[in-house]
RNA sequence: GGUCCGAUGGCCGAGUGGCUAGGCACGGGACUGCAAAUCCCCCAACGCCGGUUCGAUUCCGGCUCGGACCUCCA
């Protein structure tokens, strides 16, 4: 499968080649640890989840990387704000974070680096851009040398002189030109800091990103993510600090940018205090972090993302479906390769999971067709040949795609009936008594027990002449 | 102000130089004791103005509106 993504610095969709056709290196900008992850976070975490999911079933080693900046100023700020220790608010929210994107089954990166185990490489990457020219000491700083990379504004697409004109701060006189960035800058004896040549100090620009990519990774890799609000300078500047400090040309060959993730039409940001937390979405249901992955799958993930609860929602109403499926009895049977394939291909058209879930729900169609009765008409005339599966062979193949997108992966009876299950038993016996009732034609003592599962929230479905329950 | 991206039916959302996805909602039908579940049918769209073309929702230009970035940001 030839896989295609839109790379930020060509500005086209271009084929994929990876360096080494046998290992696949992906690395991915992930969250600074000072507070819960936001919904806006977790777009790119599960949107990179199904690329490496792909990347995995196409290509025979992947090593996904993603890091913890638990060093940052606005962990420092957090730590002054509330008094609790640096490190028990970068622990509790490393914490905090791993739960939240195991809830959206977004599966561990390979590498999942801290900042603060990599100060030795940020330092001796800040010395060999010394020396090689491409930065200075000054003031106890180590600064980016912007006029030293011709390149610089490449991949945002911004020439020096614009972003020196759009410049809306306070030229530092520390700095020797107006673009240039800090690599390093010096900790006062309240603030963490390491011993460095240029005295106790701490990482400025998101040097961390340039020196773990780099020792886990390598100095060129395939492909580099995050939001797209990194382009801008957080990208531009690990590309340039990278290639400077290794003498490369890329340092990642691809770079993919996830877009936005609105409420109300605006970006959902903590510097907007406009976000609501995964935890606050998650609280809502056990149903709840499928939903959600499925809401931020069902858009392309270049495209910007307006959220609202009636979205969410209906994900929900459209998982009730897909599970109403996988609960049915049906046989095991082997994914049908050629169908798996077809449902699968457009991922490789820059990651299209909104075309590849619309073909998941037809393989849905085609099972329940031969599981329930109907006609497939109009999803046979859009697969590649009118597949008439066998009861289970769609449904594997459901579950063989579903494994790609990270979806379906609940338990069929625990969705449709979790929840207070210590009613259980008291359903079935109704179940069973309004079965009775109905052999004996007796419809209105059938409905009567019918209508107080109803009043309890409990939905029967007579497929097949076996009866089903769901709570509603 | 600069750079970039987008605008598709009631809503969400793919895609294509002609054959015009899919989902939700609405309406109709099959099945069912009645429902539910399931299946089928129907519905309706390409922001505005020009240009290229036999033909434009798709390509080009302009405009309007929305969004992102311009040294905190996924």
């Amino acid at each position: 499968m030839q896989l295609h993504f839109h790379n930020s610095l060509t500005r086209r969709k271009d084929a994929f080649t990876p360096i080494d056709p046998d290992h696949v290196r992906l690395y991915v900008c992930g969250p600074t640890v000072y507070d819960l992850a936001h919904l806006g976070n977790a777009r790119p975490v599960v949107v990179f989840d199904v690329l490496s999911r792909l990347l995995r079933r196409v290509y025979p080693r992947v090593t996904y990387a993603r890091n913890i900046t638990d060093v940052d100023d606005k962990i420092n700020a957090r730590a002054r704000e509330s008094g609790e220790p640096i490190g028990a608010i970068t622990a509790r929210t490393t914490a905090d974070f791993h739960a939240d994107m195991a809830a959206l089954n977004a599966l561990p990166p390979d590498v999942e680096p801290r900042a603060t185990q990599y100060i030795p490489q940020m330092v001796g990457m800040c010395q060999r851009l010394i020396s090689r020219g491409h930065a200075y000491a000054e003031q106890g700083h180590v600064l980016f040398s912007v006029g030293s990379f011709p390149e610089y504004g490449s991949l945002s697409g911004r020439s020096p002189d614009e972003l020196l004109a759009g410049a809306r701060v306070e030229v530092a006189p520390y700095k020797h030109d107006a673009g240039d960035f800090v690599l390093w800058k010096p900790s006062d004896a309240e603030t963490p800091g390491w011993d460095s040549p240029w005295g106790r100090g701490r990482p400025g620009w998101h040097i961390e990103c340039s020196a773990m990519s780099e020792d886990i990774l390598g100095p060129e890799f395939d492909i580099h993510g995050g939001g797209h609000d990194l382009i801008f300078p957080h990208h531009e500047n690990e590309l340039a600090q990278s290639c400077c400090a290794n003498n490369t040309k890329r340092m990642a060959n691809y770079w993919v940018h996830n877009g936005m993730l609105l409420v109300d039409g605006e970006k959902m940001s903590k510097s907007l205090g406009n976000f609501l937390t995964v935890r606050d979405i998650l609280g809502r249901g056990a149903w709840a972090g499928e939903a959600f992955r499925l809401l931020l799958l069902r858009t392309h993930y270049r495209s910007a993302l307006d959220y609202s609860v009636a979205a969410l929602e209906e994900c929900k109403a459209e998982l009730d479906d897909f599970y109403a499926m996988l609960a049915r009895q049906a046989p095991e049977a082997r994914p049908h390769l050629g169908m798996v394939n077809w449902a699968l291909e457009p991922l490789g058209d820059d990651l299209n999971t909104p075309l590849a879930l619309a073909r998941l729900r037809d393989l849905r169609t085609l099972e329940n067709v031969a599981n329930v009765g109907g006609s497939a008409a109009a999803v046979h005339a859009r697969t590649p040949f009118p597949w008439v599966p066998e009861p289970g062979e769609a449904r594997a193949a459901v579950l063989e795609v579903a494994k790609v997108l990270g979806l379906l992966w609940h338990d069929p009876a625990e969705w449709r009936q979790g929840g207070s299950s210590d009613d259980a038993a008291q359903i079935e016996a109704a179940i069973a008594a309004r079965q009775a009732a109905r052999v004996a034609k007796n419809w209105a003592e059938a409905d009567r027990i019918r209508g107080e599962l109803t009043a309890m929230g409990v939905v029967l479905e007579d497929t097949g002449g076996v009866t089903t329950w769901r709570r509603g």
